[in-house]
Order: C-alpha cells, then sequence, then structure tokens
DNA sequence: CTGAAAGCGCTTACAG
DNA sequence: CTGAAAGCGCTTACAG
C-alpha cells in the first residue's frame, strides 16, 4: 500500500482508512492527508477477496431497454448507490440459458446478491446455483411461482380486475385482449382479474404474443379485420398500447370516442399520447425501489429470515383514453 | 482450490482452466470432470488480483431510464457480453460530482475501463482520474471539446441541418426550437444546423430547458399562447416532441397538417405515436455498441493508440408529423 | 508435462 | 494505540 509511505504500518493505514479501531487523532490525520495527496485508491478486489465482503449486485432483467425495466432499473441504482453499493446489468432476452451464463459470470465476479427478473421459462431450479452458494437474492415482477423466494411484485389478478371493472362500468361487454404470452402466470393472472371485473355477461377475445409495440400493431389490425361489436381494448401492457395506437389511428378510429384502449404499467410515455392512455399503474420504480431494499435488508440478516413476498397494489390512472 | 482434490496442485489446475500450458489430455479431463462435478465457480476477484485483468466494465449515463440512454445501455451491454464483459452502471443525474464519484467507486472496483456519456458540466478535467490510472475510456453522445479523448457520438450541425432543410423544403419559414440547454455544445451545434437548414430568410425562436417531456408540453404551451406565424415544431430531441404532441392536441391542433414537428434520436416509441414523428435518426443503439467496439479495441491495444472521434451521420426518418 | 513458491493488495486476529 | 504475520484464491515465472 502506497500510503505507509507516510511511517506507519499498512495495518494502520487499513484501520484509518476503514474507521476502525482506536487511532490517536495525529496518525489519522497523518494517514488520511497522505492518502488524499497521493491520490490513494483502495483497491476493493483485495479488500474483498480478504473480508468477503462485495459492493457490487447483479440486476437481470430480460432487456433493460424495455420501458418498464429501464425505469425499474434506474430506480434500482438509485437505492443501491446510496448504500455505496454498484448494480452489474445483464440483460438476458428471455432466454434461459442466457440467465444462467450471467448467473455464472457475476458469481465468479463475487457480487452480494442479485435482483432478477426471471426469463420467461425460469423454474424454481433456475436459481439452484445461487442457492448452493448461499447468495442473497430477490426475485421480481415475474413469478415463478416458487414460495420458498424473496419476491416483489404486483397483484395481476387484481391489476386484471381494475382495468375490467373500469372498462364494464363505463359500459363495455365485448372486449379485446391484445397482446402477452397466453402461457405465463402473468398473463393468465390478468386474464383472470379481467374476467372478473368485467362481469360474466361479456365477451372477450384474445389475441396473444409477445408485449412488444409490434404485436401490439400487429394484433389490432387482425382485430380490426373483424371487428365485430368490440368496443374496447384491454392491452397486456402499455408497450403493446403504442402498437394498437397506431393502428387504431391508421384505420381511422378516435381513441377514446370510437373505442376505449387500457394498458398496464404506467410507463412515463403514456401521459404524453394523444389520447394519454387510461392505464392500471404497476410502478416499475417503486418495484425497482423496494427489490433493492429488500436485498439490501437479506445481505443484512443474511440468515434466519423467512422469504417475503410483496406485492403492490395496482392502480387505475384514468386518463382519456376510455 | 477445491479442484485439487481430485491430485493436482493448484497450478496444474489453474492452467487447464485457463486452456494455458501443454497438460496432458488425461489430466486435463481429469480436472474438467471434478472441476464440473464440484460445481466449481471461479473466484474473479482473486484471479484479477492476480492477474491484474477485470472483466468489469464501467458505464456511466445521466439516466439510464431515459430511453435513449437505455437503448444505448442495451447496445452496449450486447457487445460486451459477447466478450464475456458485464457492465457497471450509474447514472449521474448530470450532477458532475456524483460522476466523480461513480468515477472512483467503479475504479476501486477495479473495471477495465469506462464508457461514459458526460454529464452536464464535465470538463477534460474531470477525467484526469482515469488518465492518472491509465484506464481506458470512451466518451461519446455528449462532446466535452476535447480532442485528446476517444469519442463516439453524431455530427450535431448535420443533424440540425437535415431537420432545417427538411422543413424549408416543406415551406416552412417561421419555427420554433423547442428545449435543449442553450449553454451546451449539443443545443448550440444543433442549432447552428438548424439555422443553415433552414435558410437566412427564416425565423426561428427558441424555447429552452431540460430535454424532457415536460419540458416539451409547458414550452409549447408557452408558444402556443402566442404563437404567431409559426408553422412548425423543431424539438430539441424525441422526448420534448412527445410534450409537444400532447400540448399540441390538447390544443386541438393537427400535428402534420396544422402544424409539423420535428425530432431527433429516433427513439422507438415515436414510429407508434399518432402520427408518427418524423425525426433525425441519432442511433441510440449504434452509438452504444460502437462505444463498446471501440473501447474493447482500447483496451487491447492499450498504449500507443492516437485518439479516435468517429461521428454517425444522421438521417432524416420521414413519417407523418411533417 | 507438472509442482512448489512467491506475490497480487488488502484485512484481521494477535501481540505488545 | 500500533506493528508483524497470516491468509483470502488465484496466476505466473521458475524448476525439474
Amino acid at each position: 500500500m502506497v500510503a505507509e509511505k507516510a511511517g506507519v504500518s499498512v495495518s494502520t493505514v487499513s484501520l484509518v482508512l476503514n474507521g476502525k479501531g482506536r487511532i490517536s487523532t495525529r496518525t489519522r490525520t497523518l494517514v488520511e492527508e497522505t492518502a488524499a495527496s497521493l491520490g490513494f485508491i483502495l483497491n476493493r478486489k483485495a479488500s474483498q477477496l480478504r473480508s468477503g465482503k462485495s459492493a457490487l449486485v447483479g440486476l437481470i432483467t430480460s432487456d433493460i431497454s424495455n420501458p418498464f425495466f429501464a425505469e425499474f432499473s434506474a430506480a434500482a441504482e438509485g437505492v443501491l448507490a446510496d448504500e455505496g453499493l454498484l448494480p452489474v446489468i445483464a440483460n438476458t432476452g428471455d432466454n434461459v440459458e442466457r440467465q444462467t451464463r450471467s448467473l455464472e459470470i457475476m458469481l465468479s465476479e463475487g457480487v452480494a446478491g442479485f435482483i432478477i427478473s426471471a426469463a420467461d421459462g425460469s423454474t424454481p431450479k433456475s436459481f439452484d446455483l445461487l442457492r448452493r452458494f448461499d447468495i442473497p437474492f430477490v426475485l421480481c415482477v415475474r413469478d415463478i411461482g416458487d414460495e420458498n423466494v424473496d419476491f416483489v411484485g404486483f397483484d395481476n389478478v387484481r391489476a386484471g380486475r381494475i382495468a375490467g371493472h373500469h372498462l364494464a362500468e363505463k359500459g363495455h361487454k365485448d372486449v379485446a385482449f391484445i397482446g402477452g404470452v397466453l402461457s405465463h402466470l402473468n398473463y393468465q393472472q390478468r386474464y383472470q382479474g379481467v374476467a372478473e371485473g368485467l362481469g360474466s355477461a361479456s365477451i372477450i377475445r384474445s389475441f396473444g404474443g409477445l408485449p412488444t409495440r409490434t404485436t401490439g400493431q400487429e394484433a389490432t389490425q387482425v382485430l380490426l379485420e373483424d371487428r365485430g361489436a368490440t368496443t374496447a381494448l384491454i392491452c397486456f401492457n402499455d408497450l403493446v398500447a403504442a402498437g394498437a395506437y397506431s393502428a387504431l389511428s391508421a384505420h381511422g378510429l378516435s381513441i377514446g370516442t370510437d373505442i376505449a384502449v387500457v394498458g398496464f404499467d404506467n410507463i412515463p410515455e403514456t401521459s404524453a399520447w394523444t389520447p394519454p392512455l387510461t392505464t392500471v399503474e404497476l410502478y416499475p420504480r417503486g418495484l425497482g425501489a423496494r427489490a433493492a431494499q429488500m436485498l439490501l435488508s437479506k445481505i443484512d440478516s443474511h440468515h434466519s429470515r423467512p422469504a417475503e413476498t410483496v406485492l403492490m397494489a395496482p392502480q387505475l390512472i384514468l386518463r382519456r383514453s376510455t
């Protein structure tokens, strides 16, 4: 360590730099000053190797350029940074193998824990690696149906119910559910909620697909070829709604008057659309922050803490598309 | 190292796991098999401490939830991941001090290099720390006017000229430039280009502000209180254009017929707007990928490589808002 | 082709 | 209050 050129031992330097032990004010300031003047920067690789602690946290999502995850990640970064922790990111593209590879390399880098929005197709087994090394992790957004794992997400059934109920109140009885992968828990729960909210006298037609703008556009086009009595679109998420908007207006339909549209997520762009989108707030930023907090507390307590599930209550954001 | 419980020395294990040295096929497979069966995961903290190499790259932007940087970062992550590198992210919120702190902690974590979109107010001095430690870094998107540094960005003057010229061709002579911080190089160059493209007989009114949706909305409202003969809006970027869209339609103006709007960036959402936005493509993904490639080549060659500036040629994306 | 030894830069008991 | 020594898990010359 360079700073020992101030005439003291390495141990002493380490002690003052870490604010540990009892060091005389004189040597303390001496060390601090020489460290500053030398522009000393701690090598955490070495310190972590010895102490076993890490300032890195793995942050794994399917695609950080998806506005939902961009918001989610930015919020997580914020709370992590406040604790001096740094997120290491990886996109899985919803590929389980890529996810496993990211897990391995991050583990290898010695991250202190993980925040993971599981790739499609993940099972509880996908994270056995982390259990084996006893690394704390919290899953979020995507529920893989494992009750023994910490999870922060939202109540999908309730979110669906809110959307369905809102439409029912507006008198819609024949509705299209656009986008979403039919085999996923997120979809099934949301669909169930929609059905409940709409009530038993209603009709729902489903047009599945990956939750992207493209799906929204294409599925809406298909729908419009034979619209029937459909008066409202429930879009799996706001990205899908974006695509639906463009297909709808390409058809000359006026959103909010000719046809209603509701989304899920409340990503920032939706409030600037024409008309602003009515959507079910799923708190991407709140989830990111909460997941980071939960991980932090897991890292602190580490053992002997039962698994927690926190579900944020979705909320209707009433705007002009319905 | 656990794997030496296969009867060989640590050195040998290290050699086979790194594919170095000449090892007999027999011991090689023996080691590989026992490593696999034991679920061995290399501790890179240790290996990096010794070898001085790192698999971490610092990725610093003002805000990763900004769609431009979300795209940028996702693309950078892609090319980094292909090389087995992992991005560590930090948002500066355009605060130079936060940027410095992130630089320090990442340095401390031993990143192999940096990709940085400089926070507003950065000067060449802001990165002296990296020069002192001889850490490769590439700046991008925001030009801080340092010619001795690797930079990947776009030609702002040209981008502005494209937008101005397009509007001039459509017969617009009285134009408002919405959003953007007037003291920034990016703004000044873009403005200069717009003026050139529009031609000398035109009028440009400026409504500055941080390049956000909110600014777009508020500045457009101010403009509309006294619109005068203004027939077109040039928005500093697509986020500003989003805000402008909502203010415009709240005023009952039909975009593309009553008034023209053009943006910069071409973030994904713009193509789904009503009407789709005419914008100047600035290649967020291309920039991210290119910056990562450039950093990679810097890390390889390391010394004796003159600074490079690569500017991507902007391109008009003609859609229906003009 | 393989092993023993040194050393990367720290932190952490342990003496004193 | 401070120092000497061991050791975190690797890689890398150096012998053999």
